[in-house]
DNA sequence: AGGCGCTGTCACTAAACCGTCACCATACTG
DNA sequence: CAGTATGGTGACGGTTTAGTGACAGCGCCT
């Protein structure tokens, strides 16, 4: 039993999916555009997104791209769902981060085997939970870091960095799986952006009394550990 | 970068899909069968399986069941690639087990995209595990070395140096062997540099206590053993 | 329109690291 | 035991890699 959000403005290809949806045992919850549906992703995660491409207003891949590009909705996997069956759309509704992609006129039976091999593979993903190390805690709900109650102020990115770092520490990051975590895969930026947002970050982190909570490994990437070297 | 078993007996096509995935910097290992597929994941696991429904012999998906039978092979992901493009076998595919299905005729740069949003959804995975020989100890994920606790501080070579030592401990290795193994079977340096790394690697792990870890063969190499001679 | 915060990139600096050499020590050879 | 081959060692210059400050572009808010 898994929710589903269906992002789609045909009313009678809303209701076929989710009849389909209902009938496989799946919670459907329904958007006909994107506003409404980033508004119901606000309240509450779904475990997959049904995604139509052409929407009234911002289209359905702008969307898929927003919800990768933010750190919360990234675990989510998006199905894509729509007219456009031509190679070139294929391959950029994959790139953007979807997980499939299906063409209409489609066959229910079909998307409803999708969804399950896509939900099969979902990993436990990264949890919604306040993270703390070391004194520094970091809440992904209020979206504040703080560091033995004083505030740390981070631009977005900086967050979503140390986010990434404090649910994987102690282990190295190279630049690419950094950019790959944080960033997003799809995104095109030079390595070396990595450095400056680390040296920001670290710059903020300083300025709470946290020294040497991010290292430097000559060669290979970042790491963030409590314990110094 | 990975590994990619590709079963299908159409040389052509095989020889397509080879050519599409090395451009994508992945890397193919062909299996004309079932049974040569079978023999391969004997030895080494691969990173995802292309599947072709029709095959002389045990057929595609009776071979993916039996991979998500297995516990070693379950969490190998598959694609289906195959000619039947009816809503039955693509139901029974995915139910099967796969992670997409792809009927034929494909474009290579769809197939490209899917298996990315395949093997993107897999990746936290195959970390390397620790080695610990004699008290001492070398975490490839944290980039750590650690002689009985205490923090052992390494230079980029010197610690895949000692890597491959640890990692092919007992036995002896020529100073070209050492060249091939940790600095790169292309790059060109004379093989007395490796007598200076070694130098390096004895002076960081004798400040730690570890003397004699490394010892010298005349007119062979090195050898990393724990019983001194 | 203008200000502001954030971001990605660049150029420059600083530091770590690497490969090589020259010279010394040691082991093997006859 | 002298001679030679092989490995050990300290130092050095060049190269690579990371740190840093500055800056222009962009979106957003007022």
């Amino acid at each position: 039993m898994a929710r589903i959000l269906v992002v789609e403005d045909e009313p009678s290809i809303q209701e076929l999916i989710s009849v389909t949806l209902t009938r496989t045992g799946h919670d459907p919850l329904r958007a006909p555009d994107a506003e409404t549906a980033l508004r119901l992703l606000q309240a509450e995660l779904p475990d997959l997104v049904l995604l139509d491409w052409m929407l009234p207003g911002q289209s359905g891949i702008d969307l898929a791209r927003r919800l990768r590009a933010d750190e919360r909705t990234r675990g989510v996997p998006i199905i894509m769902l729509t007219a456009r069956g031509d190679e070139q759309s294929k391959v950029t509704g994959l790139e953007t981060g979807a997980d499939d992609y299906v063409t209409k006129p489609f066959s229910p039976r079909e998307l409803a085997a999708r969804i399950k091999a896509v939900l099969r593979r979902q990993k436990p993903q990264a949890t919604e939970d306040p993270v703390e190390i070391d004194g520094l805690r970091l809440d992904p709900a209020t979206h504040r870091v703080t560091a033995r109650g004083q505030a740390v102020v981070l631009g977005p990115t900086e967050f979503r960095l140390l986010h990434f770092f404090m649910t994987h520490a102690e282990r190295v990051h190279s630049r690419a799986q950094l950019l790959d975590s944080v960033w997003g895969d799809h995104v095109f930026v030079e390595e070396r952006t990595v450095d400056v947002h680390i040296r920001r970050l670290r710059g903020a982190l300083e300025a709470s009394g946290h020294d040497a909570l991010i290292q430097t490994v000559r060669g290979s990437g970042y790491r963030l550990s409590c314990q110094k070297e």
